[in-house]
RNA sequence: GCUCAGGUGGCGGAAUUGGUAGACGCGCUAGAUUAAGGAUCUAGUGCCGCAAGGCGUGGGGGUUCGAGUCCCCCCUUGAGCACCA
C-alpha cells in the first residue's frame, strides 16, 4: 500500500456530514409537496437517564434506510422523532432527590438527541415533540374531553390492580403474572375510585379493523386474543323458591342438559340471597378467604379447585331439573356475568371440579365416528346430541342455534357475544402525567352548568359522571378547550400520598378553585369568589394519566407540530396520511397498539381525522443479545453503549453493523469481531474510491463488471422493499470484492455502488459522492435504476445429474437446444461413468439449468 | 396445558416457483508484505476419507427424476396465552 494513502477518518467525516445535513436541512419533509410522500415512523423512545442502548438504533437504522431510499426515489419523506418523556423514573427521581422531574426530563433529552445525531439519521429535526410540553399534553388533554363528551369516560369505583411499591394502580395490561410489568413488584386488589375509558365500545371496530392491517401475524393474534370475542348465550335460570333469576353466559348452550351444578363467584351479588341459613357461616369463610388470595393465587391452574355448595337450586330452563348452586372461585366476576352453567362432562374446568366434590357428569354429546378413545369425557369437540331430549341427534351446531332460538322464544335466553377486553383504567396517582381536565361540582351547580349555552356545556356528556366523596356525590365537569393546556402545578413534595390520591390533592391552592360553568374559567378558592351568578365552587381531579396517553396519537402532531388550533391540519394529514412504515418493540403489542388504534378510530368517528387507522405497516425488530447471547443487562455486564462502538468503529460501521447481524426480526446476538468486518468492508470502499489511477471515465466497458453492477442494483433494491437489508449488504460486498480484484472500473460504476450505500452508511457515502466529483448530497441523486437485460449471460451453465446427485456441468451457448445439451450431458466423462452397466429410464431438461438422469441397474 | 414461529458448518447467517446447499461476514490454516506488530493481499476451509468416493439442512418415514423447501409422526428451542365458561 502506498505510504501516502488517505486513511479513513470516520469521525471527522461523520461530523462533516452531520453537520452539512443540519445547516442545509438536507431531510426537511415539505409540506404541501406535489411529490408522493413517505412516511417512516419509530416508536418515539422515553429518554431514561441510562440513555440509548444498541437495541434503540436497530430500528432507527431501518426506518432510516427505508427513508435514505425513497427519498432518492423521488418521494417526500417525513421521518421524525420525539420524546415520550411523562413517566415513573423521573418521579421516582424526584422523590428521592427533589429534582423536578422536567429537570431530569430535559437532561436526559438533551443527551438521547445528542446519542440520537450522532448515529446520522435523515430526521426532520423542525419537526421533534415531546409528550411533556404543554403545548403537546394541550391536545392529549383535548382528546381526552371528546371522550368525556361522548361518553367513553367516566369514573368507577371499582377492584383494580394497586401496587404498593410504585403507590399506583395499574391497567390490566401492565401487570403481567400478579406482578407490574414495571419492576415486576407484587400487585393486589383494591377498590379505587379511578377514570375509566370505555375502549369495550370498541372492542367490535377495534377486531374487524385488524383485518386490513398489514402487521406481523403474532401481534394481530395477540391483539385478537386480548379482544377476545366470543359468540354464545345469555341463559336466565330461575332459582328454586326464591323469587330471583341467575344469568349465566355459555357460549356452549347445546351443553345445557349437561349442566349439572352452576357457579357463581365469590363477589356475585345475588350471592347473598342465595345462602341457605345453614351454609352462611361455610359460604361467608370461603368468600373471606377467596378476597384475601391475591389473583395470581385464584388463577393459577395447577391449583386446586375449590367450592362451597350455597344450599340453593337452580331450575334448568329446558327440563326444569333441580341444580345445585355452588359457590367457586375459579369463576370470575369479571367476565360474562360472573355465573356460570357447569358441564362437566364437556368442560375440563367443569369436570375437575366435578370429580372432587362428587357432582354428576351427564354426556349429552357424542361423537360420530364412534371413536370411544377421542370421545373420553370431558370432551369438547364437536358431534352428535344425546341424552337432550328432543335435540337428540342433532349436530352441535344446528343444536347450539337451535336452543338459543328455543329460549328467546321462551324468554329465557337469548344469542349473546362477550368479550375478554376490559375497560381502559386510565388515572394514575401520580404527578408527572397529563393533568386530567375535570372539576368536581354539586348536583346543583351540575344542573346550572347544563342551563348554560357555553363551552363547558358543549362537552358534558350525555349521562353525567359522578363520583361519592365523604358520602356526597359529586359531579364532573369538563374543562373547555380554550383553558387548556391544564398544566401541571408546582408541588413541594411529589410523594404519592400513599391512600391512592395523586400529590396533585396535597396542594390546595391548585385543588379548590371557583370554576364558572359557562365559560369554565377558574380561580384560585383561596381568593373571593368572582363576581356573576356562573361562579361554583369546584373540586379538580387530582389523578393524572397513564403514559400511553401521549403516545396515543403522536405520529399525528409530527404532521403539524406547532399547530395551536388544532391537534393536526386537515389538509396536513390528508396528504401525510398514516405512517407507511412504523416500526417498534413487538412488547407493545397490546399496550401502546391497541390504545393508539382506539384513538384513532374515535378521532376518526368523530371527524377530525380522515383515517381510521393509525397504523398500517408495521414491523418489529429482533432483539439484540449481548455478546454471551444473554439479554443485555447492567447487572450482567454484557450491555454496549452505541458511544463507545461509534468511538471505535464510526456511526456507519454500526448502522451498517446492526443491519449484517441478521434479518430484521430476529433475535441476534451482538459480536465485536463481527463489527469490525463490517468496518473493513467500509475501508476497503474507502480505498477502492480513492484508488482513482484504477478508475476510467465514461460508462462501464467491461461486460462482467457492468453486469455484476446491475445484477446489485437489482438485488439490493429487491432487498430494501423486502427489508432484508442483510442480504443487501452482502450483495454489496460481491461486488466491491469484485472492483477490488479488477484493474480498471468505470468511475461510474463506483458512484453507483456509493448510491447503493448512501442509506446504509451515508456519512461515507456522502464524503466519497464528493471525492468522485459530484455536488452532494447524495440523498437527492435519483436511485439507480437495473437494466435487466444486461443480467443475461451469454453462456449458460448446465449442471448434469445422475438420479439427482451433481456429476458434472458444461457450458453452453444461450440457444443451444435440448437434444444437444442432454446428448453432452450423456457423453461427459464423469457422468459416464455412473452410466456405465446401468439402464437410462428418464431424461428430465430444465431449461437453462440442468439435465437429470434417472437410471437404474 | 393450549396456540404460533423456528431448528442449515466452529459462529452470525444465504439459498424466486421443489432444480449446483452453505452466498456474504466472522473464526481458523498456510503464504506474501513487514525489523516487528497492526493493516493489507493471495490460497484454502461442511463432515469422513490418502484417494476414488461416501455422508450431509433436529430425528424417523413418505411424495418426486430431483426435497433445506411439500406431506405425516416425533424431538427440541423461542414467543404468546393461561380457569375468559
Amino acid at each position: 500500500m502506498a505510504e501516502d494513502e488517505q486513511e479513513y477518518d470516520f469521525s471527522s467525516i461523520e461530523k462533516k456530514w452531520q453537520d452539512y445535513w443540519e445547516r442545509e436541512k438536507t431531510f426537511r419533509a415539505e409540506d404541501g409537496s406535489e411529490k408522493p410522500k413517505y412516511y417512516a415512523l419509530d416508536m418515539f423512545p422515553y429518554p431514561s437517564g441510562a440513555g440509548l442502548h444498541i437495541g434503540h438504533p436497530e430500528g432507527y437504522v431501518a426506518s432510516d434506510i427505508l427513508a435514505r431510499y425513497r427519498k432518492a426515489l423521488g418521494f417526500n419523506v417525513l421521518h421524525p422523532m420525539g420524546w415520550d418523556a411523562f413517566g415513573l423514573p423521573a418521579e421516582q427521581y424526584a422523590i428521592k432527590t427533589g429534582t423536578h422531574p422536567s429537570v431530569t426530563t430535559e437532561a436526559n433529552v438533551r443527551n438521547f438527541r445528542r446519542q440520537i445525531k450522532s448515529i446520522g439519521f435523515a430526521i426532520d429535526w423542525d419537526r421533534e415533540i415531546n409528550t411533556t410540553e404543554p403545548g403537546y399534553y394541550k391536545w392529549t388533554q383535548w382528546i381526552f374531553l371528546k371522550l368525556f363528551q361522548r361518553g367513553l369516560a367516566y369514573v368507577d369505583e371499582k377492584p383494580v390492580w394497586w401496587c404498593p411499591n410504585l403507590r399506583a394502580v395499574l391497567a390490566n395490561e401492565e401487570v403481567v403474572d400478579g406482578k407490574s410489568e414495571v419492576g415486576g413488584h407484587p400487585v393486589e386488589r383494591r377498590n379505587l375510585r379511578q377514570v375509566v375509558l370505555r375502549i369495550t365500545a370498541y372492542a367490535e371496530k377495534l377486531l374487524a379493523g385488524l383485518e386490513d392491517l398489514d402487521w406481523p401475524d403474532s401481534t394481530k393474534r395477540q391483539q385478537k386474543a386480548w379482544i377476545g370475542r366470543s359468540e354464545g348465550a345469555e341463559v336466565r335460570f330461575e332459582v328454586d323458591e326464591i323469587e330471583e333469576e341467575l344469568v349465566v353466559y355459555t357460549t356452549r348452550p347445546d351443553t345445557l342438559f349437561g349442566a349439572t351444578y352452576m357457579v357463581v363467584a365469590p363477589e356475585h351479588p345475588l350471592l347473598e340471597k342465595l345462602v341457605s341459613p345453614e351454609k352462611a357461616e361455610e359460604v361467608k369463610s370461603y368468600v373471606e378467604a377467596a378476597a384475601k388470595k391475591s389473583d395470581l393465587d385464584r388463577t393459577d391452574l395447577a391449583k386446586d379447585k375449590s367450592g362451597v355448595f350455597t344450599g340453593s337450586f337452580c331450575l334448568n330452563p329446558v327440563n326444569g331439573k333441580k341444580i345445585p348452586v355452588w359457590v367457586a372461585d375459579y369463576v370470575l366476576i369479571s367476565y360474562g356475568t360472573g355465573a356460570i352453567m357447569a358441564v362437566p362432562g364437556h368442560d375440563e374446568r367443569d369436570f375437575e371440579f366435578a370429580e372432587k366434590f362428587d357432582v354428576p357428569i351427564t354426556r349429552v354429546i357424542a361423537r360420530q365416528d364412534g371413536d370411544e378413545e377421542k370421545a373420553k369425557l370431558p370432551y369438547s369437540g364437536p358431534g352428535i346430541m344425546v341424552n337432550s331430549d328432543e335435540y337428540d341427534g342433532m349436530d352441535t351446531d344446528a343444536c347450539k342455534a337451535k336452543i338459543i332460538a328455543d329460549l328467546e322464544a321462551k324468554g329465557c335466553g337469548k344469542g349473546a357475544v362477550n368479550y375478554k377486553l376490559r375497560d381502559w383504567i386510565f388515572s394514575r396517582q401520580r404527578y408527572w402525567g397529563e393533568p386530567i381536565p375535570l372539576v368536581w361540582v354539586s348536583l346543583e351547580d351540575y344542573g346550572k352548568a347544563g342551563r348554560k349555552d357555553g363551552p363547558v356545556t358543549e362537552l358534558m356528556p350525555e349521562e353525567s359522571v359522578t363520583t361519592m366523596r365523604d358520602g356526597e356525590t359529586l359531579y364532573a365537569l369538563p374543562l373547555p378547550a380554550c383553558e387548556l393546556p391544564l398544566r401541571l402545578p408546582e408541588v413541594e413534595n411529589y410523594q404519592p400520598s400513599g391512600t391512592g390520591e395523586s400529590p396533585l390533592a396535597t396542594i390546595p391552592e391548585w385543588l379548590e378553585v371557583w370554576f364558572d360553568v359557562e365559560s369554565g374559567r377558574t380561580e384560585a378558592r383561596s381568593g373571593p369568589k368572582p363576581q356573576g351568578e356562573n361562579w361554583v365552587p369546584a373540586t379538580r381531579e387530582t389523578n393524572t394519566m397513564p403514559q400511553w396517553a401521549g403516545s396515543c396519537w403522536y405520529h399525528l402532531r409530527y404532521l403539524d407540530p406547532d399547530n395551536s388550533d388544532r391537534l393536526v391540519d386537515s389538509e396536513k394529514e390528508a396528504y401525510w396520511q398514516s405512517p407507511d412504515f412504523y416500526i417498534g418493540g413487538a412488547e407493545h403489542a397490546v399496550l401502546h397498539l391497541l390504545y393508539a388504534r382506539f384513538w384513532h378510530r374515535f378521532l376518526h368517528d368523530e371527524g377530525v381525522l380522515a383515517n381510521p387507522e393509525p397504523y398500517r405497516k408495521l414491523f418489529h425488530q429482533g432483539l439484540i443479545l449481548g455478546e454471551d447471547g444473554n439479554k443485555m443487562s447492567k447487572s450482567v455486564g454484557n450491555v454496549v453503549s452505541p458511544d463507545v462502538v461509534i468511538e471505535a468503529y464510526g456511526a456507519d460501521s454500526l448502522r451498517l453493523f446492526e443491519m449484517f447481524l441478521g434479518p430484521l426480526e430476529a433475535v441476534k446476538p451482538w459480536s465485536e469481531k463481527g463489527i469490525e468486518g463490517v468496518h473493513r468492508f467500509l475501508r476497503k470502499v474507502y480505498r477502492e474510491c480513492f484508488a482513482k489511477d484504477k478508475h476510467r471515465p465514461a460508462e462501464e466497458t467491461d461486460k462482467e463488471t457492468l453486469r455484476l453492477l446491475h445484477k446489485s442494483i437489482l438485488k439490493v433494491t429487491e432487498a430494501i422493499d423486502d427489508l432484508r437489508f442483510n442480504v443487501a449488504i452482502s450483495q454489496m460486498m460481491i461486488l466491491v470484492n469484485h472492483l477490488q480484484k479488477s484493474a480498471f472500473y468505470s468511475i461510474e460504476t463506483a458512484k453507483s455502488l456509493l448510491q447503493l450505500l448512501a442509506p446504509f452508511a451515508p456519512h461515507l457515502a456522502e464524503e466519497l459522492w464528493a471525492e468522485l466529483g459530484e455536488n452532494p448530497s447524495i440523498a437527492d441523486h435519483p436511485w439507480p435504476v437495473a437494466r435487466k437485460e444486461l443480467l443475461v449471460a451469454e453462456e449458460m451453465t448446465i449442471v448434469f445429474q445422475v438420479n439427482g446427485k451433481l456429476r458434472g456441468q458444461s457450458q453452453f451457448p444461450k440457444d443451444a437446444d435440448k437434444a444437444d445439451i442432454i446428448g453432452a450431458a450423456k457423453s461427459d466423462a464423469k457422468v459416464q461413468g455412473f452410466l456405465e452397466g446401468k439402464e437410462i429410464v428418464k431424461e428430465i431438461y430444465v431449461p437453462g439449468k440442468l439435465v437429470n438422469l434417472a437410471v437404474k441397474s
